[in-house]
DNA sequence: TTCGGTTTTGCAAACGTGTGTAATGCGCCG
DNA sequence: CGGCGCATTACACACGTTTGCAAAACCGAA
């Protein structure tokens, strides 16, 4: 037995005007005047009802709902939660709500599928626009332009999606910057470790960034190919690679914990027999024994610049625009450089 | 310059029919038939015109919008990030969608404000139910009352709130195995680092826990507080405690990894010269050197039956009821029983 | 008093869907 | 042929809010 709840028409009938009238008074619409004191009034009943506005029935009218629609990846790498956090801070400083989905391969669908029909889920419950994070896979773009079919804005995030403004994060700089840091203390025989270093998405595009640096100073670089599971792949690869690498570059923190253990256990130290180099600055990163250096991703900033720009093209202020972030390299233990402890805390 | 919405009118009127019709036959009414002939056709017609129900004016309508409003707690020490993921699960599983938010204190106001605030907009966006991580504060369940205000039905999670239905997380059954699990291997002096052990939250449910396995082994309980900054504190604390203690039950893992690095500078060997068990199981904990001992809470557990419960709810199926999940002690090898290596990997 | 203008208010439609009630058509039986 | 029952469809209203247009009220000046 639920409350009924308090509607425009409520306060209109208590002080015999027309719910128009409140509807204006409410909303101090500029093109039609209420006169001071019937505001007052109808402010004072407001309060005194504990009257909430039916954002549904706003939206409904307005073609506006101050919602959201923010569809983020998959977290078993990528540290989805850190990101939702972020977006909803984000969302929450500009007083915007948020629906939040994952596009994941959980469900009975395929991951294509479950996307889509989250978002056409989304543009059904009436959002004002779509957040999406962007996985830099084959025909991603079409897919979610197939989804959306122009029916509200879009902004991605993380990687570059064709035809869509978005934020992007620039992994290929961030690993340039870090097989540089490496090549700058002397390392010669770098190795980089990645998931899918000849595809199309992120893990390519880190590689590339490794591939620029190395032919850039004339030195010869080598992939390995890490599984799905990360932890134990790297473990497993570390015994081929033990004398191969004075140094190596790896797709994430993950891997990189595996290939401590791995390279641990057959007594190779790290930093003084081989450097590595995770990626995420994940929570792990900053207490694992050496601590490793890493590159961050500026989880909050992306969000920061997405909801900016989402913000920017509802008003109209903007049209289609990239924004590049770039990863920072946060220099630990692990590369022997002279930093010593936890240099950055999670909070 | 977006697309018009194709509403059931339109698909009305070019098969000459009413909108009555057409919404009957694609919502399967039982109490008014529709001629199967017809049916096919508005079917095949929507599918032409690729027609999406419009959820809002649905739920405008019949005053169910199949969403769920979550408000989340902090998440810098809690995992708020794997606990939303978790709840997300849950609902795509059972096809609800789900408003996010975090009870938060970054913004302007007050963390109750703030808090209340959220639910407000939360139920004026028309949610059907409301999923809340509670804190174990004084008052909680008032301000909760006085936001919802019986529009809507309230789930908790976490931490008991009086008059309402929810999950419930009995921490203090976990430290009770904890600390039994410690004086089975032998420790009697065994102390234990909290944030809050004086006062009604998590933390004091904790060291209830605690207290209880001790005065039932005729054992003297110690506490020493640690403050907000948990690493730091563990590892500012860990001086005070190197022959005080040859046990510590850590209120997180952060501060146990805090105690770690302390003891480690002062030359002291986790688990030989001093055991350690945390709390959270978070992504570190199989990590660090050596693996942590911790108490992880059942994230997905909690999400699932959470949501279980609000479904019932929703349909009329439960009123009231209170599900106890306890954390399972994950035992690693900072208490020296044998373990070794990671156990449990995120994945 | 009347007129023009301004300020304030009300009416009614609109947004898209669901649903109670009434109407229509059809077949069957008396 | 009339009446009844049943299957199918249509009409009209409801949900809560915004908004264009029109009407009313008020004020000052002619």
């Amino acid at each position: 037995m639920r409350k009924k709840r308090v509607t425009i028409k409520d306060i209109a009938k208590t002080l015999g005007v027309s719910h128009t009238t409140v509807s204006r008074a409410l909303s101090r619409n500029k093109s039609h005047m209420v006169s001071v004191e019937t505001r007052r009034q109808v402010e004072q009943v407001a309060e005194e009802f504990s009257y909430r506005p039916n954002l549904m029935a706003k939206g409904f009218a307005t073609g506006r709902t101050g919602t959201l629609g923010l569809l983020a990846g998959e977290s078993y790498q990528e540290q989805a939660g850190t990101q939702i956090e972020s977006f909803l801070r984000a969302a929450d400083e500009r007083n915007y709500r948020l629906l939040v989905g994952m596009s994941a391969e959980w469900g009975s669908s395929s991951p294509e599928t479950g996307q889509a029909a989250q978002m056409e889920q989304f543009i059904s419950s009436g959002i004002d626009g779509l957040l999406v994070q962007t996985m830099g896979d084959e025909g991603e773009s079409e897919r979610i332009l197939a989804a959306v079919d122009d029916r509200v804005p879009v902004v991605t995030f993380h990687y570059p999606a064709r035809g869509f403004p978005g934020v992007v994060l620039d992994y290929t700089a961030g690993f340039h910057r870090a097989t540089e840091h490496l090549i700058a203390l002397g390392h010669r025989r770098i190795g980089y470790l990645g998931e899918n270093w000849e595809g199309t998405g992120h893990d390519a595009a880190r590689a590339r960034g490794y591939f620029k640096a190395m032919t850039e100073h004339g030195l010869h670089p080598v992939c390995l190919t890490v599984g799905r599971q990360q932890t134990e792949s790297g473990y497993r690869l570390s015994r081929e690679v033990r004398d191969r690498f004075s140094a190596l570059l790896c797709c994430s923190d993950y891997t990189a914990i595996g290939v401590y253990r791995g390279l641990g256990e057959s007594g190779i130290r790290v930093p003084d027999d081989v450097a590595i180099v995770g990626n995420g600055d994940s929570d792990i990163s900053a207490f694992v024994t050496p601590a490793l250096t890493t590159l961050s991703t500026p989880t909050r900033g992306i969000a920061r610049a997405a909801m900016e720009l989402m913000v920017k093209i509802l008003e109209g202020r903007e049209v289609a625009c990239q924004i590049v972030l770039a990863s920072n390299l946060i220099v630990r233990e692990s590369c022997g450089s002279g930093a010593v402890g936890p240099t950055a805390m999670p909070w």
